[in-house]
DNA sequence: TTTAATTTTGACCAATTAGTTAAATCAAAA
DNA sequence: TTTTGATTTAACTAATTGGTCAAAATTAAA
C-alpha cells in the first residue's frame, strides 16, 4: 500500500513524527506552528527541516499515516470470508471502537480532505482505500441479488453506514456543547451505540 | 435570538461580510487572511478594522450569521404543530435542502467548534439553539408514550436522525474523491436522498 | 587515534500577517 | 460656506512564522 515503515525511522523520527501529529491533529495544517512540533518533540527547529524538507512534507507524512492506520483494519475485516450480516456487524462494532479511540481522526481527514485537495489527492491515490471498498460493495450487491438485503443503490447503504458510524465521532465537540454534556457522559454515549447502530443496520437493511 | 440586525449593516459592512464569509467558509479561521477579505470587499485593509476591531471579532460575526441562518428554518419547522412523523418528514427533507445549498456550513461548525471552543461558547450560549432541541426531543418522548415511536433512548434517535442529515453533506469532498466521482454526480446522489432519508427513518423509527 | 560523515544546534533571514496611525475625503449640519 | 463628525486610504509597524546556514557536537569509519 505506501512504502512508510516505521521500523526504519530513528529515534528523532518518531519523535518529530508524533509531535507533529498531535499538532497537526489539534490545529489542522493552517493553524499548526512548527516552532510547536519543535518544542513539544524537544529539539531545534532547524532538525525539523533536517528531517523534512519543510511544513507541507511533514504534513503530508502525518496526513498518510492517519490514512494507512484509519483504513489498514477495516480492510483486514472486509478480506476476511464470512457472511455479511456477520461482517456489517463486525466492521461497524470494530471501527466505532477505533474511532471513539482515536476521535480527532475523523474531523482531521474531513478538514484537510476539503481545504487542501491538492495535497492530498496524490496520497490518496497511492493507496488502495478504493479498491477495500470496491470489494465491499460487490459483496453488498451480491447480498441484494440473494435477496439478503433489501433493494436500494448500494451507494446510498454505504453512505447511510459510514454516516452512523463516522459522523457522532466527528461532531462529538459540537454535540456535547449543544447537548451540554461532559465529554465522558458522551463517551458512555458513544459506548452504547456501539451495540445499538449495528442491530439498528441489520434491522433497517437485512430482510428477515 | 441574536441582536443583529442585518438591516441596519451599511453597504461597507455587507461588502466586507459577504466576503468575510466566503474567506472564513473557505480556509477556517486559522487559514482566512485579512488581507484577502479586504481585497474580495474592494476595499483597504485598515477599513476592515475601522468597523471590526480586529479578525477574531470578524470571524465571531461569521460564525453567528451562519449559526443563526442553519437554525433558523430548522426552528421554524420544529414550532409547528403537526404530528410527529409529518414534522420529521418535513424537517428532515427540508434540511437536507438547505444543507444542499450550504454546503460549506456543516464543516465549517464541525470544524471551529472544535478547534476554538472558547470563541465559539458564548455565541453558541446567547443562541437559543437548545431550546429548539429540547420542543423536538420532547415531542419525540411523547411520541414514544404514544407507542408511535420505537423504544430507544431519544437521544440515540436525534444523533441517528443528524448523522444521516448532515454527515453527507459535510463529507461531500471526500466522499466524492475516494468514490471517484464529480461534484454533479454528488449533487444528484443527493437529491435522490432527500427522498430515501426521511422514508428509511419513518421505517426505522416509526412502529406500524 | 584520526578522519569523515552524520546529526544537532544557535543565530539569523525573508516573507507574511494582523493591526496602527495620521492624513485625506466625504457628508451633513450650522 | 464653514465646521464637525464619520468614513476611507496609503504607508507603516511589530510580531509571527517558515525556513536557512555555518558551526558545533556526535557518531561511524579508516
Amino acid at each position: 500500500m505506501f512504502n512508510t515503515n516505521k521500523e526504519d525511522l530513528n529515534e528523532t523520527q518518531i519523535k518529530i513524527m508524533e509531535a507533529a501529529m498531535a499538532e497537526f491533529l489539534e490545529k489542522g495544517f493552517s493553524g499548526a506552528r512548527m516552532q510547536n512540533i519543535a518544542d513539544n518533540a524537544g529539539m531545534n527547529k532547524a532538525l525539523l527541516h533536517y528531517y523534512y524538507r519543510n511544513k507541507e512534507s511533514l504534513f503530508k507524512q502525518v496526513f498518510r499515516d492517519v490514512l494507512i492506520d484509519m483504513f489498514s483494519m477495516l480492510t483486514d475485516i472486509i478480506e476476511t470470508e464470512i457472511d455479511f450480516e456477520s461482517k456489517l456487524n463486525k466492521l461497524v462494532k470494530s471501527y466505532m471502537n477505533y474511532l471513539i479511540e482515536h476521535r480527532q481522526f475523523p474531523l482531521f481527514l474531513l478538514n484537510e480532505i476539503y481545504r487542501n485537495p491538492e495535497i492530498v489527492d496524490q496520497v490518496l491515490r497511492e493507496s488502495d482505500v478504493s479498491e477495500t471498498w470496491d470489494k465491499f460493495y460487490n459483496e453488498l450487491c451480491q447480498s441484494q441479488k440473494n435477496g439478503d438485503v433489501i433493494e436500494l443503490n448500494p451507494a446510498h447503504i454505504i453512505v447511510t453506514i459510514v454516516s452512523l458510524v463516522v459522523f457522532p465521532v466527528a461532531a462529538s465537540n459540537v454535540i456535547t456543547r449543544f447537548a451540554d454534556i461532559s465529554q465522558s457522559e458522551y463517551y458512555e454515549f458513544l459506548q452504547e451505540r456501539i451495540d445499538i447502530i449495528p442491530e439498528f443496520l441489520i434491522k433497517a437493511l437485512l430482510k428477515k
